[in-house]
DNA sequence: CGGCACTTTGCACTCACTGCAATAATGGAG
DNA sequence: CTCCATTATTGCAGTGAGTGCAAAGTGCCG
């Protein structure tokens, strides 16, 4: 057990501190040994046992082995990030503002106690582009929000769009699945070059090169 | 137990027409199922059971239970349109290109017989998104093709750029990237009207919107 | 008909995952 | 510190997906 000073604390009592702990403890062991042999060449029972605990407490911490290894899916924007993007008004590019939204999710400070994870993770998805199409998919309540969004986001600019629901509703899919992609391609370029800089630079530089794709139409 | 007719024939020796046959009862009895009880509340047993079939033999089939539901991932566009694309030159705008290129690859004269499968399988992807999502997942493979594709093309119109290997890589997944995600677009916009008009169709209108929406920069 | 290839099936097995009830650890009130 | 309510851990028994193997069945073709 590695000894913490009180400015590691992260907070909370024991209890909570204890469940991070153990928490952090399956990721590693489920990375670990998935690095070693392979998603699939892993039972919970190992996982479990390298954890520390039994193979039932597995499940109180995940919903299956795959929860274990693709990790928490991002936050949703915070509330006034929302806003602003609602609210900014036609003259702000679509795009550019979806940039903006996306990038005030990203969490830029990560658990120094928690990097290693966070390594072995990219690491293991960037081996098995399955695994990152799963990670990928379990992205699908992340996604239908940002639908949510992009649709007051449009009546916003166009109040006369309210009235044609079915116009609306695709266009505001399609920009949600344009900021997916997005996503997609900045987690793959980020994860492909193992993690140097940060996921915001590569968020830029995927709208940047979206940008000049259209440009060059 | 689903009756199989005659009619059912539509070429090769008995073992090909039986074997395409017990192929489509599967796939009738497990969307017939999931679509009364959802898709967790089916087992493999009734599935083959309805089917007329061992549920061993389900698996001789389908490798997961999932795999019945989904259906086949969308073919490969043919040689030929990969070459146009390919080849289509500088002038054509990229958008438009991969438009006709995910257009030559959609199949619009499915069999007749198999018709109700695909119209239960639109509804309960419809009704259930997750497995309208895991359907998606499932066409990574597609999607990788389209990174190779796009790679190809843009060297072709600029071979400056297989010069530098990490910018084509990149420029071609968000190529890659955006195509899927119109593909997902105009399918769920099919979907969602119960498959009215054809998927061809709302593939161009996706384009069009996607025209729109970048226009309105 | 008779032999060959392919298909179906039963069987035994592994493993993910769940509900339940017993047990242990924790945090707080007195 | 003690006792109690809350919450976490665990064992156990059970369901159901998926697999390998070998035996039995069926279409194919000379």
């Amino acid at each position: 057990m590695t000894v913490v000073t009180p400015s590691d604390t992260v907070q909370g009592g024991v209890r909570e501190r204890k469940r991070i702990a153990t928490r952090n403890a399956i990721q590693r062991a489920v990375l670990t040994l998935a690095l070693e042999r392979g998603f699939d060449g892993v039972t919970v029972e190992e996982i479990s046992h390298d954890a520390g605990i039994s193979p039932r407490t597995f499940f109180n911490y995940f919903p299956t082995k795959e929860a274990a290894v693709i990790g928490d899916v991002p936050a949703t924007p915070t509330e006034p990030a929302i806003e602003r993007f609602i609210n900014a008004g036609p003259r702000q590019s679509l795009l550019d503002g979806i940039r903006d939204l996306l990038l005030s999710s990203i969490d830029d400070a990560p658990n120094p106690h928690e990097a290693d994870i966070e390594t072995m993770r990219r690491k293991l998805l960037r081996e098995h582009p399955y695994l990152f199409t799963l990670r990928m998919a379990n992205m699908r309540q992340l996604e239908q929000e940002l639908v949510e969004i992009a649709e007051q986001r449009l009546v916003r600019d166009d109040p006369a769009l309210s009235r044609d629901k079915e116009r609306l509703h695709s266009r505001a899919r399609l920009v949600a699945f344009l900021a997916f992609a997005a996503i997609k391609h900045a987690w793959s370029c980020w994860a492909e070059h193992g993690g140097r800089g940060a996921l915001d630079d590569r968020l830029v530089e995927t709208f940047d090169e979206l940008e000049s794709l259209i440009e060059s139409r």
